[in-house]
RNA sequence: GGCUUCGUAGCUCAGUGGAUAGAGCAACCGCCUCCUAAGCGGUAGGUCGUGCGUUCAAGUCGCACCGAGGCCA
């Protein structure tokens, strides 16, 4: 319906540049969309206001000549008029929205997807917290925008892979097994003193216990090796927590991508021997550095330590080099906004080896307050001690924390009121939501009981539906589909949250004002079938956000 | 000091350059004999941080300043 209006206008401009009631020639990239208030009608486009300037002409002249060049529409409106600066105004016979209402009964649950993404493959890591301890809170953030972000853009068309890259190579893997292996030799009765930079939380006493009953062996080993055991046991044994806590928030990753993989396979040297022969890197004061200069980072990164070991920039290099051997039209990258300085880094690595920086996008995830009842929440992350996502999500439940870390943008902060989120009242926006899906699911079962069947499509008396809220709901189900698109454009999963919102509480409104099941027959059918179409769309919102869509409360 | 995100109602935040800037919470007044009150209706609340610029049109774009968070030295 909007396509068909967009090529009428665009048809139409066409014959003012022909006819010669307009000069210019160019096809501006004019806007039409749903005016906020309905005596403007149901779509309006700006495009006369926006040719005033190469026209040299006023707005709303421009427009006089466009509406004579569309003609009646065939059908296609029953008004048009010219308002306020230069709007053209559209007024679409009634019935016109209705026709939305097949449409989401026929496509039931593929309803609001898009193929923007035409297959692309773009894979979305995120999450890929280090392997030494659990998930805390900003990591949950990053965990349910990831997976939004990637279930957008599945629903938008693209071939998502969803990856969580395991820093299982690095400094603070050693740091967690040397610190189970303390932790190991307290329990054997000897007094050690535990290292500064050690793991002092209370887990580390956990694998440490839990490793003596196991592997009582570990015991006979050299210091050295013992310590390889530890972090092996301590890092397959966190990865494990890691996987049923996402998996608790209702996250399966389709890859978990081993840092230590990257240097059993020697990609490190595979890939830097690839920098070298592009000229990309060079040798100085005896360390190898990347020229990310030359491609708008500050300063040129270090690679190689002059001490002959790789930097944690090494293997990202060569992690994301490696990303791109494996054919992805585009990667994301979900991040706490604590790591943006490394940003231009990574953009400088892609654009030294060929790839346009966009193929690149870096989603930088802001910090998250934790309040109960208002005041702050939090512990100190010194003492060991602080608030992991899997507290957060028995307390409150997967569903509401989802929502709340969906709720704002995500580069900006989020205060998450725990009270607020277990709340069962209209103060808490997720119930809000489900609620009015729930109260469908009731709906229908009193018109099962009733002997009232939902109608199938073409089976509908639309003049039935009279009201305004009616229709109101009607254009709201229409815009699911440019809600997800936009959404798949920005990356930005909140703005389904406002969405849900919105048809919720236009549900809401219509459900405390009028009855769906009355005596004419005829009226009740119709609006089940309208209520029907507003579960659907919030049952397919709610999936795209991975919160769920009850059928009781 | 450099980089970065941000500044919109008392609070938390939406707001593709378009018409009279919106929502939730908090406040106040109402609504269950009625398909679930986890709901609905109403009232009140604004110098869109400040200034200058671009534009037919700026909360939105640009520059400067003020203020806050974060990262880096």
């Amino acid at each position: 319906m909007k396509d068909q209006l967009r090529q009428k206008i665009a048809a139409a401009l066409k014959d003012c540049y022909a006819n010669g009631s307009l000069d210019s020639t160019e096809m501006p990239e004019f806007a039409l969309e749903l005016p906020g208030q309905p005596e403007h009608g149901d779509f309006a486009t700006n495009a006369a206001m926006l040719l005033a300037k190469a026209e040299r002409k006023a707005p709303r002249k421009i427009a006089e000549a466009l509406v004579a060049a569309l003609g009646d529409g065939g059908g296609l409106w029953t008004k048009v008029e010219i308002a306020g600066p230069g709007f053209i105004n559209f007024f679409l016979a009634p019935t016109c929205w209705y026709q939305v209402l097949d449409r989401v009964m026929q496509q039931g649950d593929a309803y609001g997807r898009c193929n923007i993404g035409q297959g692309k493959k773009v894979q979305v890591e995120f999450v890929s917290a280090n392997p030494t301890g659990p998930l805390h809170v900003g990591h949950g953030r990053g965990a349910a925008v990831g997976d939004a972000v990637a279930s957008i853009l599945q629903a938008a068309g693209y071939d998502i892979q969803r990856e969580y890259y395991v820093n299982d190579a690095g400094n603070q893997v050693v740091i967690l097994g040397r610190s189970i292996w303390i932790r190991l030799r307290e329990l054997e009765g000897e007094s050690v003193e535990f290292p500064e930079d050690g793991y002092q939380a209370e887990y580390v006493r956990e694998l440490a216990a839990r490793l003596r009953d196991e592997h009582p062996e570990v015991l006979l080993l050299a210091e050295a090796e013992a310590i390889k055991f530890c972090t092996r046991y301590g890092v397959r044994s966190i990865l494990h927590w890691l996987d049923d806590d996402l998996k608790a928030f209702g996250i399966t990753f389709d890859n978990w991508y081993s840092e230590q993989s990257l240097y059993d396979r020697d990609m490190i040297n595979i890939e830097l021997g690839k920098l070298a022969v592009r000229g990309l890197s060079y040798e100085k004061d005896g360390a190898l550095w990347f020229r990310t200069t030359n491609y708008g980072d500050d300063k040129d990164r270090v690679l190689i330590k002059s001490d002959g070991s790789p930097t944690y920039f090494a293997s990202d290099v060569a992690y994301h080099m490696e990303k791109f051997d494996r054919r992805f039209d585009r990667v994301i990258n979900v991040w706490g906004a604590d790591h943006h300085g490394y940003v231009p880094r990574m953009k400088a690595v892609l654009s030294g080896l060929g790839h346009p920086p966009e193929d690149l996008e870096v989603l930088l995830i802001q910090m998250v307050n934790l309040l109960r009842d208002g005041q702050p929440y939090t512990m100190g992350k010194r003492s060991g001690n602080f608030i992991t996502l899997r507290e957060v999500i028995d307390e409150v439940g997967s569903d509401a924390c989802r929502f709340f870390f969906l709720m704002r943008r995500s580069d900006s902060q989020l205060d998450f009121d725990l009270e607020l989120a277990k709340k069962q009242s209209s103060d808490n926006p997720v119930y809000y939501v489900q609620y009015a899906h729930a109260r469908v699911c009731s709906i229908q079962r009193n018109a099962d009981e009733a002997g009232v069947v939902t109608p199938r499509p073409g089976e509908v008396d639309f003049s039935a539906l009279t009201e305004p809220e009616e229709l109101a709901l009607a254009k709201q189900l229409s815009l699911l589909p440019d809600v997800v698109e936009q959404a798949a454009l920005a990356y930005e999963p909140h703005r389904i949250v406002y969405y849900l919102h919105d048809l919720s509480a236009l549900f809401h409104s219509y459900y405390n004002r009028q009855k769906v099941l009355v005596d004419d027959l005829s009226k009740s059918h119709a609006r089940l079938y309208l209520v029907e179409a507003v579960r659907q769309v919030i049952a397919n919102a709610l999936g795209i956000l991975g919160i769920s869509a009850p059928d009781k409360m």
